[in-house]
DNA sequence: GAAAGTTGATATTTGTGAATGTCAACAATT
DNA sequence: AATTGTTGACATTCACAAATATCAACTTTC
């Protein structure tokens, strides 16, 4: 079934995204810092969840728990997610795009001065949202051959 | 430049390896064990390496120590080479391939019964061969939307 | 055939990444 | 305005992956 329509509306503070996880607030704070996630902010600079975070996030400790992958790791599988595939940009755009050229930090984490991304905002981006889930990167990959997984 | 013709022939044994490279005996099987690297084998069953193999087990010591990427997500990454394009392995290929399916284990690590694969030796292979420095892997992603790194 | 090296398997050590703790300044809630 | 929660930064703890050590059986080398 599909999400439903406010699954990605940020509902909890952090506190509660940490107790809905079973982590710490500080873990959840680091994985922000390292450029795991995007983080809603209020007003006054305070972090609030969607469920759609939190289901980004159960893969990520999902990965970091059962699959033993460090953060670097999983930095550096989401820097093979094809963005410019996904984004469409040009080749002009790529020549310059710190993002394309970089295989160790994920796209969102970057400035993309001069290029297509420059006026969007990553986290609304499909490239953050739709390829959260580990496997669902390789699915993509497998699509760019023209082949339905 | 281009290796040159011998850069591909075993002719290292296990211990000179492992000094050329810094590190001990244990490590360079465990490597092998985890399905990092395929190593040659003498008819006495005894493993000896390459300087192409010493070039990938650099990449994958730099990758561990610099890049702080653990083996685990070495494994994952080796997993999104699009061996399948690489091979050119048909759609029937695809579904009974275990390999295809993965994003846990590189294809070489797998068995690949009733495939393209099943006559081909993973070790001469060019996903094993071509693919081996990190960077490379996006590269390859690149050239499959039809751009020109 | 004796010496040196390797194999696979298990046990042990260690470095450090991941997670947590703490705190003063600020924000939200009542 | 008082209470509760959050922020960012730094210090501290802890788990465990990565690396090493060790060993008897086997291979290679001279």
């Amino acid at each position: 079934m599909k999400n439903n329509i406010n699954s990605n509306t940020p509902i909890y503070p952090i506190r509660t995204a940490a107790q809905l996880l079973g982590i710490s607030v500080p873990t959840l704070r680091m994985y922000e810092k390292e450029g795991l996630i995007i983080a809603h902010k209020t007003k006054g600079n305070q972090r609030i969840y969607s469920n759609d975070d939190l289901e980004r996030l159960r893969c990520i400790r999902k990965a970091i728990n059962e699959s033993k992958i460090s953060i670097n790791g999983i930095k550096t599988i989401y820097s093979l997610i094809p963005c410019w595939d996904v984004v469409k940009c040009s080749e002009e755009d790529r020549k310059v795009c710190n993002a394309f050229q970089s295989h160790e930090q994920p796209c969102w984490t970057f400035n993309h001065p001069n290029t297509v991304c420059e006026e969007r905002d990553c986290i609304e981006c499909e490239v953050y949202t739709n390829y959260s889930k580990c496997g669902s990167i390789k699915d993509l990959i497998k699509k760019m051959s023209g082949i339905t997984p």
